[in-house]
DNA sequence: GCCAACGTTGGC
DNA sequence: GCCAACGTTGGC
């Protein structure tokens, strides 16, 4: 079992569409060591704590659970898509997602500045300065802490 | 809206 | 393979 941290803009998809939808394909990732997170190293019923950026605040909204093998990210083909991509073929698809599952709608959001300013969640990667990677992996005990919302 | 950090691209 | 230029992300 591992967890994980994915990030999505508030805006785009917050955790209330996923709660709508229960169950959506992750796709749009455009980065190699996100894809790669997705292809190689998730596996079904992993954890996942649910990441709003660019919304007030940021912070984990909630969690979901990883629900299928790595497949293909079929918005790389939709030239009308924001992810299109004019390298990707159907016989050689570039980009990869995992499908993901509604699990927890948190009623208030464990935000970044309780993140950073929490020493039990030193380390944790998202509280690092520039990290843009948008799939992260999390150790057991931060997200075991932050799902305990953030009590000792 | 700004801008620092960082990933990607492309010329050499 | 280097690195400057460029585009994007994301916190503020």
């Amino acid at each position: 079992m591992k967890y994980w941290l994915l990030k999505s803009e508030g805006s785009c998809y917050p955790i209330s569409e996923l709660k709508k939808d229960k169950r959506t394909s992750w796709t749009g990732i455009r980065n190699y060591q996100a894809r790669n997170f997705m292809m190689k190293d998730m596996s079904i019923g992993d954890l996942c704590l649910f990441y709003h950026s660019n919304s007030k605040p940021n912070g984990v909204y909630g969690l979901a659970k990883v629900s299928s093998k790595p497949h293909t990210d079929e918005t790389q083909f939709n030239k009308k898509d924001d992810h299109y991509d004019p390298k990707a073929t159907k016989e050689k698809p570039i980009w990869y997602c995992v499908d993901i599952s509604f699990l927890e709608a948190f009623k208030s959001p464990v935000s970044l500045d309780q993140i950073k300013f929490n020493t039990n969640l030193d380390g944790m990667m998202v509280r690092a300065q520039g990290s843009r990677l948008s799939i992260q992996p999390v150790e057991e005990k931060h997200f075991k802490y932050v799902v305990e919302r953030m009590k000792p």
